[in-house]
DNA sequence: AGCAAAGTTAAACAAACGTTTAATTTAAAC
DNA sequence: GTTTAAATTAAACGTTTGTTTAACTTTGCT
């Protein structure tokens, strides 16, 4: 990987919420290099095309996410609620505080046609996936969690209930209960909720019997 | 609203799975006249312009969807948690018999500049939590339901949920385990799936104590 | 048959698109 | 100070975009 300076990064993070906004085909390279204040040419220049400029962002995202993903289960001192229950508020706060690039995950998952950062994409759920599961099932056999677990949907509700709630965001601002709140603790609010509902939710599902 | 004929039916479900596909600005008016065999100009003539089509998608589609909540509550003499379990299975049935529609809302919604498509979107999700709301609401009064429960929450995870599966379908399909499965049955077998995980994700956070 | 409205077509439209060019400025190295 | 490479620019490139035009065909009505 190339190294990134300044201005390359600046033309990231633009790009980044333009394409959020946006999507990438209603967002036009010349869009982004007005708000980056750049040349238009530059960002061939720099990243060798749009499309480039996508798996730029895609990748400078996803490097930060596999480390996220590495760290996140280092203490084996927990028990195996407590570790689920600091995966959620991690990820709770991962991705809350880039919510431009899960947008731009949001809309690129959606593409039929194959593309690289759809892959990626992939890549990276199935990493999620394959954290999660030993935990699950070393809980199993230990007789703490449920027999009957189906990982796949659970964190299948985890990511959906995420996604859904980032563009849900902008319609709840306007409701007069939190009308009065500034911004950051409108949203810390808002991570407050989906931490104790997410809690809850799995907690449910992997203790309880039906 | 204006009577739709067969022609331009067919223009409408075609542009449907196209920007469903691709997206709206990553689909153009060529793509679709072309893949439903029509001229150009006809999509002007009969729908003005592609933002109409899409608006004209959204209304076909919308117009249906309120029939369907209309239609969701007849049956007063089921018990709350069978209510919103019939809720929950004709929920599925809908939204997974309509993905190319779906696909076009997790689109949309994430758009920033305020659209009458996604006004319509936020107007059809509040009507679904205005019908949740009382059953909850009533079942909580008569102590069958849990005191504390976060009703947008739990809609959320519902739409999310199910939102995630539509895009995750295609990868799924991949996995050893459903590869000799043909598509009907994959598609059953998912729903299935999705049906029994909602019910105990709704059950649990419903009616168990924590 | 004759006429008006609706349907359909190929061609053309200007505007916007992503990308490239060639010239110029800046920076670094010797 | 000269040289070489990198950075930056305005302009132009050829496509593709959504939409419209104007001519033509079909349809339905009296």
């Amino acid at each position: 990987m190339e190294e990134i300076s300044e201005k390359q990064l600046s033309i990231l993070k633009v790009a980044e919420r333009l394409f959020a906004d946006q999507g990438f085909h209603g967002t036009s390279v010349r869009d982004i290099a007005q708000e980056a204040d750049v040349n238009i040419a530059m960002i061939s220049y720099y990243f060798g095309s749009k499309d480039k400029l996508l798996e730029s962002i895609v990748k400078y995202r996803m490097k930060a996410s596999q480390k996220f993903i590495q760290d996140l289960l280092v203490d084996d001192t927990m028990k195996p609620l407590d570790k689920i229950y600091a995966m959620i508020d991690r990820f709770i706060n991962k991705m809350m505080g880039e919510q431009n690039f899960q947008c731009i995950m949001s809309r690129e998952q959606l593409n039929s046609e194959k593309s690289p950062v759809r892959d990626l994409i992939w890549e990276l759920k199935r990493e999620m996936l394959g954290l999660m599961q030993p935990i699950v099932t070393d809980a199993q056999e230990a007789g703490i969690f449920h027999k009957d677990i189906d990982v796949v949907m659970l964190m299948t509700s985890l990511f959906g209930t995420i996604h859904q709630i980032i563009p849900a965001q902008k319609l709840l601002r306007n409701d007069p209960e939190f009308s009065d709140l500034d911004e950051a603790t409108f949203k810390e609010n808002l991570k407050q909720r989906l931490s104790i509902h997410l809690k809850k939710l799995f907690k449910a599902i992997l203790t309880h019997e039906f």
